[in-house]
Parts: C-alpha cells; sequence; structure tokens
RNA sequence: GGAGGGUUGCCCGAGUGGCCAAAGGGAGCAGACUGUAAAUCUGCCGGCAUUGCCUUCGUUGGUUCAAAUCCAACACCCUCCA
C-alpha cells in the first residue's frame, strides 16, 4: 500500500506534539534518533497501535490513542491500524485475574468492522494502513511457535504484576495465555514497527515487542509510547463502558456537550490535554474553558454545524427540543400530561404536577384533577421536556 | 458425586408470620440554588383512583384469620469437599 505523501516536518516540531499527554516514552534516545533519521531521509515512521476487537462501542477513552495515532499521521508517519484478531481468540490477560473467554470469529469480525469504522471519525481512512495479525499468526507451523517461545524465559514472564499475583496466589494460569504478549511482541517484529503505542496498562507487552525484534536477528526495537488513561464521568474509575462512566463517541451532540459540561472542573483539567492534545492555561475561565472542550469534541465526532447548534441551544437555555403537536380531548390535567406522552402512568403525571414540574404556556399548574379547557398550549414538564397540545 | 448458601422493587441490599408497597444506598424524576445536566438542599420514586382500592418479594402448590417471611416440589446461581 502506497500512502500519500506528506511533508515530514522538524524533530523538535514532532516531538513538541507527539509528548504531550504520554505517560511513558521509552527509550527517549532511539524515539528521537527515529525522528531525526526519518526526517533526514523524508521517510515515513511504521507506528504500530494494536487493538483487540473486543469492545465494538468506541468511547471517549479509547479516542485518546487514536489521536496519538492522528497526530503521527498528520506528521506523515506511516500508521498501522493493527486488529487483533488472531490474540483475541487467546484473550488479553492484562490486569485480569483469571483467562479471558476466547471470542469467536464471527464476533471478532463484527467487532473489528463497527470499531475501524467509528476509529476514522478521527484517523485519516486514506493514510490508515489495517492490519490484520491472524494473516502471520495463522500461519506459523507448531515449529514457528517453539522458536518464538524460546525466545522468553518464564521468570522474566512471571515479573508481569498480573502473571505473578495469580501465580503466587495459586490461581490458574493458563500455558497459552503467556503466548499471548509473545503474539504481540511477534507483531512488532512482523510490521518492522519503528514506535508502538499503546495505554499504560500495555506497558510489559510493549516491551516484549521490544525484546523479540532484538532477538529476532537484531532488528532495531521500536520504542514504546504510552498516554494516560482517561478517568470516566465519575472521576474516579478508568473510563469504561462497563462502569457506565463512558461518553460514546457516537452520542447524540447534546448528550455528547451535556455530559462534558456536567463534569466537574477538577476532572474537565484532566481531560483537557488528554482529549485535545493540549495544555490548559491554568489562568483560564473553567468554564469557558469547559464549554470549549465541549464543543471541539462534539466537532470532533459530528461536525462543525453540529457543534455551533448544540452550543446554541446550550446558551439558550436548553430550550426543550423537538416540540410535538398533540390533539386530544378534554381532561383533567393528569390525563393530558399522561396523553402527551409527559409522564410514563397516571401516577407519575401526579406526582410531578403535585411537585410543580408541569405548566401551560408557562403557569403553573398544581391541581391534577382540574380540568384542561379546549385550547392549544404548550404543555411543559419539568425543564427538559415539551409539547404543544391542542385539546378540544 | 457429597455438604451448605442464595434468588426481594431499575441496580445493590435489609427484612424470618401481622405495624410491609416492603429499611438503607445508588440510579432516576420534580423543585430550590448555581457559571454548569457539578456540588448542596427538599420532595418523589408499583399501578389505578378527586378520601380508597388493586397487583408485587425466582416458579408452582400448600399451611394459616393473616406469608417476602413457615412447608413441599421445581428452576437458576454460588461456595466448599471429592
Amino acid at each position: 500500500m502506497t500512502l500519500p505523501k506528506i511533508a515530514i516536518p522538524s524533530v523538535d516540531e514532532q516531538i513538541d506534539v507527539l509528548t504531550r499527554g504520554v505517560v511513558d516514552l521509552h527509550p527517549r534516545e532511539l524515539f528521537r534518533k527515529k525522528l531525526e533519521r526519518s526526517y533526514a531521509t523524508q521517510t515515513p515512521l511504521v507506528i504500530k497501535t494494536g487493538f483487540d476487537p473486543t469492545a465494538a462501542d468506541l468511547h471517549f477513552g479509547h479516542t485518546v490513542l487514536i489521536e496519538k495515532m492522528a497526530q503521527f499521521q498528520r506528521l506523515g508517519h506511516d500508521v498501522v491500524f493493527l486488529v487483533g484478531d488472531y490474540t483475541a481468540l487467546i484473550g488479553d490477560p492484562t490486569g485480569r485475574n483469571s483467562a479471558r473467554p476466547p471470542l469467536n470469529e464471527a464476533q471478532i469480525r463484527e467487532n473489528a468492522a463497527t470499531y475501524t469504522a467509528q476509529c476514522f471519525k478521527i484517523l485519516d481512512r486514506d493514510r490508515t494502513r489495517v492490519e490484520w495479525n491472524s494473516s502471520w499468526l495463522g500461519k506459523m507451523s507448531f515449529n514457528d511457535v517453539i522458536t518464538l517461545a524460546s525466545r522468553y524465559n518464564l521468570g522474566r514472564m512471571l515479573e508481569r504484576r498480573d502473571f505473578r499475583q495469580r501465580f503466587e496466589q495459586n490461581q490458574q494460569i493458563a500455558l497459552h495465555e503467556f503466548l499471548y504478549p509473545l503474539m504481540q511482541g511477534y507483531d512488532s517484529v512482523m510490521l518492522k514497527a519503528d514506535i508502538e503505542l499503546g495505554g499504560h496498562d500495555q506497558i510489559f507487552n510493549l516491551y516484549m515487542g521490544r525484546h523479540l525484534m532484538e532477538a529476532y536477528g537484531g532488528m532495531e526495537p521500536q520504542a514504546v509510547l504510552t498516554v494516560g488513561l482517561l478517568l470516566g464521568l465519575d472521576g474516579v474509575d478508568k473510563m469504561s463502558k462497563s462502569k457506565g462512566n463512558h461518553i460514546g463517541i457516537t452520542e447524540e451532540p447534546d448528550d455528547m456537550f451535556g455530559k462534558v459540561m456536567s463534569v466537574s472542573d477538577e476532572l474537565m483539567a484532566s481531560w483537557y490535554p488528554l482529549l485535545t492534545g493540549k495544555e490548559l492555561d491554568k489562568e483560564s475561565d473553567p468554564l469557558a474553558a469547559k464549554k470549549n472542550l465541549a464543543r471541539l469534541l462534539v466537532e470532533r465526532f459530528h461536525s462543525v454545524a453540529a457543534a455551533d447548534d448544540t452550543f446554541g441551544w446550550w446558551e439558550a437555555g436548553r430550550p426543550p427540543r423537538n416540540v410535538d403537536e398533540v390533539r386530544m380531548p378534554k381532561g383533567p390535567l393528569f390525563s393530558v400530561v399522561l396523553k402527551a406522552g409527559g409522564a410514563t402512568s397516571g401516577s407519575d403525571a401526579r406526582r410531578k404536577i403535585a411537585q410543580g414540574g408541569v405548566s401551560l404556556d408557562g403557569e403553573r399548574w398544581s391541581d391534577a384533577v382540574k380540568e384542561v379547557p379546549a385550547g392549544t398550549y404548550l404543555l411543559q414538564v419539568g425543564k427538559k421536556w415539551a409539547a404543544k397540545i391542542i385539546v378540544s
């Protein structure tokens, strides 16, 4: 595959961008050396990032890494989106205290398809090389596997924290789980990766790539670069779908904007550099910075027009959108609210009325059984919901 | 194969015969406040109903004036032993 050429800018310029939001960068000198060589010869570096095709829906937490890939891409490098379809047959044991259930091939295909599709909201599709590691791992013979396994030893394998803990606690470690890091490392050999990107929790696997590249015929090892983990909406745990503290990149603009705005100033400050690649000016007004961030994210995952629209809606005090028109016969207020769709049941409608959440044409009504006379009204329930009702 | 523990409202979880539509927490909803859908505070949080009624505690059946609570069978989950 030949990529459209982009002029590779100077090393200092690149390092300035590429080291933002980075947790580990090892070895620094090698990283620099690779960039220098690349600049001098105007040859793109091979940037490897592996993805387990397990999660089908991407959220902001995933995008930190993908954004880093995009930065490399914009600087003219050869970004490889490596689908770990073969490694997924084992399941990454990272951070686990038990073996993962393997995925079947159909699931893997499907997940990978939605995954890559969503990635191209950030990455440039034409400049991204998608590779599947089954294309080499699936062809290895038992001999090849023995050779691969001989390049590492048990003692070092057990240096990995999760393996060591499970070993010390007499928990089962299936032998094939040891193959996972080896396979992932071997991917680097096959891709001749210059730099591998990953989440900080992947550090062991990334180093394995370095080790194997040297062990297989003395290649120059890759440099490894990891990005920070994005905290979830709760500000406590890592963002994850299972914790329900995530913002999905396919969420509607209003929701996306609103969720970002709901985050505490402190959390926003930690998100800012990870999501924008820019430092947050300590002096700046946190509200303005947050609006700016929210807007930028809507723009990134939707469009400038959507961002403008949502921003306008927010600034106008979030008036209800899509006000439906509903016709109905006369009746007591609670039944009008129910028929209009402003409550889930009669009891719910009564509750909302009793609590002062219901108004007609801006006037609060508090008697649930009072009959609504014929006419046309704007019915509001709470702050976010409204309907135009025609009572006859 | 053997022994034991569990199944409660959207989720977690208390409740071992009447005072239980069922404690408490979370989520959610309404209101107040606020730069914010954050934080905080107040109220609500099964359904029907203009004072009252009806259905809920894994499933089915039984005991009782009365059961989420006792008994039986069944289903699913978990732990320990082998």
